[in-house]
Formats: C-alpha cells, structure tokens, sequence
DNA sequence: AAAATTTGACCTCA
DNA sequence: TGAGGTCAAATTTT
C-alpha cells in the first residue's frame, strides 16, 4: 500500500499539473488572432476533466487506503462502478462455474477473470452496426439464440488467442429494448499486443508533436512582420474526426511517459493488483478507433440489470492522465467521457 | 492461401 | 433436460 500511496500522490500531481498546462494553453489560445472557439471549448473541458480526474483519485485513495483492494468496487470514469474483481456477483459466478471445464484444459486463473459490460450505441444507417471497434481484434468463434432475447448473442475471442495467449473474450448482444445499442460483456484482460493501438499511439504522439510546432509556427508568425505567410493546416481537425478520443494538452515529451507508460500498463480492462505487473504493456483504452460519433458506449453495472443508466451519447474525450500502477482504477476506461460529478469508489 | 465467419455439435451446469 | 458457452469443420472473405 506504500507503493500505491506513492503513485497515487504523482497521479495526482500529474493529473494537476496537467491542468495546468491546459490552462496555459487555454490562456495562449485566448490570444485575440489565434482563439479559436472550439479550441477553447475543448480545452476547457479538458481542464475541468483534469481537476475531476484529481478530486477522483483523491477519493479513491482515501478508500483504498484503509480497504482490501480485492473488495473494493472501483469506479470507472464513466461513474459505473464495477468490482475490482471484475465480477459483478451473481452472473459472473455462474460464468465462472461454468468454466471450470477440466476438459478444456482452462486454467483455475481463469475462474477469475474479469469480467465488465458496455452497452454501446450504434448510429443506425452508419453501417457500422456489428463492427462495434473497440480498438482490439476479435475473431468470432460463435453465435447463440438466447431464451427470451430477440437478438443472438455472437461470442468473440482475442484474434491473438492462439499467437499470443490472450485470453480475451467479449459477448456481444444487441439490446431489445433499443436496437441501436449492443451490450458487450468483456471477459478477461488483453495480454496481447495488439499493432492497431500500437500505432494509434505513435501516431498520437506524432500528432502531438505536430501540433506543437505548428503551434510553435504560428506563434513565430504572429511576431513576425509578414502575416501573409500564414500556414493553415487542418490537420488537428480531420485528425480529430478520425480519432478525437484524446487530446494531448502536456508537454509532448512527457507524452509517452506520462500517457502511455509502456511498463506499467497503467490502463487496464479490468483490475490487476497494483502490486503484479501485468504481462501485458499495452495501454487499455476503449480506443474507439473507428468514427466516434458512430456510438456511444455505457460503462454499467453488470450485476444490476436497472443499472445501464448512463448513456454517453458521445464519447469525446476529455482527458487522459497517467495513472500507472492504478489501472485497476480506470478499469476499462473510455478517456473520452467526461467524469461523472461525485467520485465515488464504493 | 490465409484469415475470418458461420453454424451445428458438443459440453457443462443448474 | 435445456440454456448458454465453446469447438471445429465448412464456408466465405480478404
């Protein structure tokens, strides 16, 4: 707990400082020839998010610090609590269960996999309903009628099951109630690397790194005696479109570093004891790399079926932050929804 | 050709 | 015994 009380103390400083960074940057983009509205806007949500994230983990640190972790049912930034087990009671104990397949050759470290749903919505008229990307490779290996649903269940595992060991696996299932929202049931946490968030990282970091010289560019020009030669660019905002999940409001340096701590697998999908580095280092975001605004997606309590309460109808990002050793906190975070007000990790 | 999907069979558990 | 989860051969897609 020592250890976690030291990361918690930098995450915090991080997620701070972070806030202020993006407040200097508003306070750049406040200048008369560069504000852009939607800039400001963005930033500023960003600096809100900053400060909830702080507030957030303060709260956490207060339970964690006098609790087991293996009872404590974290919270996703969606607000959905979840246990750190993965486990939302009853159904996840049948699941397990029925996995102790000694035929099967399933491990006993199966039994406790984790296990936590998302509903996400899709667009209808898109196309992209069935896709449902959530930034990872799933290979389909089955479909089932299911008692009293009006949609099949389909069954996905990690593509990279037999190359890699990974144990992922998801259900997938469209809702009765509002066919354009699928309820995913993940299971177990990726231990894979998967290229596609590899790259969407580099090329966030890239990104970024554009970004700020061509800030850097335009800040020169504005001195300059020669407001002709102004680049324009839209970069920043067809990239946007294409994966508006993040935006990277700290130093560019620290980026990888700070965002994507490779090592520690700050991000996972489901808790892992902070004090086990988890085989994998690959960042655990809901990458949401196809089209954003395609779907929503609710983080919700599985055990309760009154509880997919939230929707996000968008899931713009506000901002990520480091958190190290303290994925079980994030568990499967979409960084692209706003935190919900009161923290809350019981 | 390799990878992914489909789908009926099979298995386990309640 | 039936529901739900998985397997694996057949088929389709890339």
């Amino acid at each position: 707990m020592e250890k976690l009380g030291t990361l918690d103390r930098k995450s915090v400083i991080s997620v701070l400082t972070q806030g202020k960074e993006l407040a200097n940057e508003l306070k750049k983009q406040l200048h008369p020839t560069t504000t852009s509205k939607e800039a400001c806007d963005s930033l500023l949500e960003n600096i809100v998010s900053s400060y909830e994230n702080a507030l957030r983990l303060l709260n956490c640190m207060a339970l964690l610090g006098n609790a087991d972790p293996s009872q404590i049912a974290v919270t996703n930034f969606l607000g959905s609590p979840y246990s750190v087990e993965g486990s939302p009671r009853s159904e996840v104990s049948e699941h397990n269960s029925k996995d102790q397949q000694p035929h099967r050759h399933v491990s006993k470290k199966r039994k406790t996999l984790p296990r936590w749903s998302e509903q996400v919505r899709v667009c209808s008229g898109t196309g992209s309903e069935g896709q449902l990307d959530d930034g990872y490779n799933w290979r389909k290996y089955g479909q089932k009628v299911i008692l009293g649903a009006n949609h099949p269940r389909a069954y996905y595992r990690c593509t990279h099951r037999n190359t890699q060991g990974c144990l992922a696996t998801k259900q997938v299932q469209r809702a009765d109630e509002d066919p354009s929202i699928f309820e995913v049931i993940y299971s177990g946490k990726h231990s894979c690397i998967q290229e596609r968030l590899k790259q969407k990282k580099e090329d966030l970091i890239i990104e970024h790194k554009e970004e700020e010289s061509q800030r850097h560019s335009q800040q020169m020009l504005m001195v300059s005696t020669e407001p002709t030669l102004k680049i324009e660019t839209q970069e920043s905002d067809t990239k946007e479109g294409s994966f508006p999940s993040f935006s990277f409001p700290i130093d560019s340096e620290n980026v990888e570093t700070q965002l994507f701590p490779e090592s520690t697998n700050f991000i996972g999908t489901s808790y892992t004891p902070p004090f086990l580095s988890p085989a994998t280092s690959e960042s655990y975001f809901s990458l949401s790399p196809c089209p954003v605004n395609d779907f929503g997606i609710v983080h919700s309590l599985q055990s309760s079926e009154s509880d997919f309460a939230e929707i996000i109808s968008n899931p713009t990002p506000a901002t990520s932050f480091p958190f190290e050793d303290l994925d079980f906190l994030i568990d499967q975070v979409d960084f692209g929804s706003h935190f919900l007000d009161a923290p809350d990790c019981s």
